[in-house]
DNA sequence: ACCATTTCATTAGCAGGCTATCGATTGGGG
DNA sequence: CCCCAATCGATAGCCTGCTAATGAAATGGT
């Protein structure tokens, strides 16, 4: 019997590793495109709320935004209510890669999937949303 | 329609801080147990025949056997007819958490895929190994 | 027998994750 | 009003992964 957590590792490894290639080319890196489609449907989030919203810790985000602001995909500007928080601003170069960024991580979903009937495409997201809940429930 | 990369992610990401968490105990961390395991089944390979076993490059393999040197679980001996090779064997140490970490992770491994119906756990490992095959693919 | 190519392990340097800690600001209770 | 707790971003330090470059050893052709 095959294990199974060892073909969902290696999968999500080769799709990481493509995604990474996919980005690449757009001045982007794997983790960075995430936060950027987050700051796409809402800009000026802190990094706290990124966290949360990616699974992230704080100082992944941190770390993460701090080389995307070197590379001119976003800026800081701080809170100007509450001191405590930044808010992290897409720049005109963040927002124009929007469209290539998207596209390639569509064709790319498509490549993986590709030999998957819809009966399988289906039982695959209902299973994987099992393991997610199985894996969240606390201990 | 729910994005099934997304699913894949998170869901790896999950197994994987848990299998951190199961494997800490026992004095090894997430990647390790993988190199050892590969040793408890074939002792004494080398660096690049575990780095092909385990689909990772050399580097990633020399830089935790090092550390795993450390803690004792393993040594480094010279080959003796090919002085390029070098040979990781397990320490006595090595090879006692067998046991443990093997329960933890079959543990890990029956948490994860609990709730998943015998027809929805065949069909997983199929799209999964489908989607490697997809990604393995040059290009 | 020599020299160039190949094949190894290793090192250096980078990105993406994490936890623990620090410092600053906010907010609430006395 | 003031101080203490909570919250937040940033920093330090760790592990895992990668590519590129280094250096040593083996191999093969001439």
């Amino acid at each position: 019997m095959a294990d199974v957590l060892r073909l969902l590792t290696r999968a999500q490894k080769l799709v990481s590793t493509a995604s990474d290639d996919a980005m690449r080319p757009h001045g982007v890196r794997i983790g960075q495109n995430l936060i950027l489609e987050v700051l796409w449907d809402e800009d000026e989030l802190t990094p706290g709320e990124l966290a949360r919203r990616l699974h992230l810790a704080p100082p992944t985000i941190v770390k993460t935004t701090t080389r995307m602001e070197a590379a001119g995909l976003l800026e800081r500007i701080p809170d100007p209510l509450d001191g405590r928080l930044v808010r992290l601003r897409l720049t005109a170069h963040g927002r124009a890669c929007q469209t290539p960024i998207q596209e390639a991580r569509r064709l790319l979903a498509e490549r993986a999937t590709a030999d998957l009937t819809a009966e399988e495409r289906a039982v695959l997201e209902v299973a994987l949303q099992k393991i997610i809940d199985a894996m969240s429930e606390q201990q």
